[in-house]
DNA sequence: CGGCTTTGACCTGCGC
DNA sequence: GCGCAGGTCAAAGCCG
């Protein structure tokens, strides 16, 4: 498993950087008759302060690119790793099993199955939590829910919200072995990115989404974004130690002008 | 009012 | 051909 960490250069202080020194001295060895050089040079600063919010506003959103892709990467990986152990553990018996039931529910035999047109994910759930909902990124419409003879828990059919154009199903069912681990099979490949993909993908070219451009328009949509990267960085100690003294940074340098 | 879920009915494939 | 089981349809109801 590949460690990921970050290494923020916040520079929410305009004043306390060292490229910012020399300003700062400058600014501050004016002489009281000198007004308009020196609301000219308060000019200066504020496009050359604008202009290098700007670039560190673009260097954080290709971080956040880039942790995106990380994330979807290891969620894949940490996917196959459940996938894998469940197989390793299953007894050859359980393992043909499984094989017969995932023959019958596609109607097809095994080997004629496109090798990476059906997948299955493992989510784990909160077992009290009834519901069948995998939260994949993408939108989908249930048409279907069954009690199939193999498994007590109902199975529910969803197809992609933007079928017929997109042709991707799911299928959602508790685990038998396992209350808490929801089984999703996933049939097909999406021909369009996910509304999270999008939101990124949007973020990254610097201008919002247009209500046209977006794939849905749901307001969960930047709530659910924001909640998996604020987990995500706040689990790096080095990006929380860093905020944590910028932000301490700021509130000092914000005492000191009141006081002057 | 539009979109989504629910749920019973119907369709289809397979084994006997 | 029949019965069974999984998969899909579509009308009704719910909800924001």
């Amino acid at each position: 498993m590949v460690a990921t960490s970050l290494t923020i250069d916040l520079n929410l202080n305009p004043f306390s950087t060292t490229h910012d020194d020399t300003h700062v001295k400058e600014a501050g060895s004016y002489d009281d008759d000198d007004d308009h050089s020196f609301e000219k040079e308060v000019d200066d600063h504020s496009v050359w302060d604008l202009s290098r919010k700007s670039n560190e506003n673009k260097k954080l959103k290709e971080m956040l690119i880039d942790i995106w892709d990380k994330y979807n990467s290891l969620t894949t990986h940490v996917n196959k790793l459940i996938q894998d152990k469940e197989e390793l553990e299953s007894s050859p018996k359980k393992r043909k099993f499984d094989e017969t039931v995932q023959q019958s529910l596609w109607k097809r035999p095994r080997e004629e199955l496109p090798i990476s047109g059906i997948k299955r994910v493992y989510v784990k759930v909160d077992p009290c939590d009834k519901t069948l909902v995998v939260k994949d990124g993408y939108q989908w419409r249930k048409y279907g829910q069954k009690v199939t003879r193999d498994n007590p828990s109902p199975r529910a059919y969803y197809k992609c919200s933007f079928a017929p154009v997109c042709p991707v199903k799911k299928k959602v069912q508790r685990s038998m072995d396992d209350d808490s681990l929801l089984v999703a099979t996933y049939e097909g490949e999406h021909n369009h990115r996910s509304p999270n993909e999008e939101a990124t993908y949007a973020l990254a070219n610097g201008r919002e989404i247009s209500t046209s451009e977006r794939w849905f328009d749901s307001p969960k949509l930047d709530e659910v974004l924001v909640e998996q990267m604020a987990s995500y960085l706040c689990k790096d100690q080095n990006f929380t130690s860093q905020l944590a003294a910028a932000i301490t940074s700021k509130i000092s340098d914000i005492d000191l002008f009141k006081v002057c």
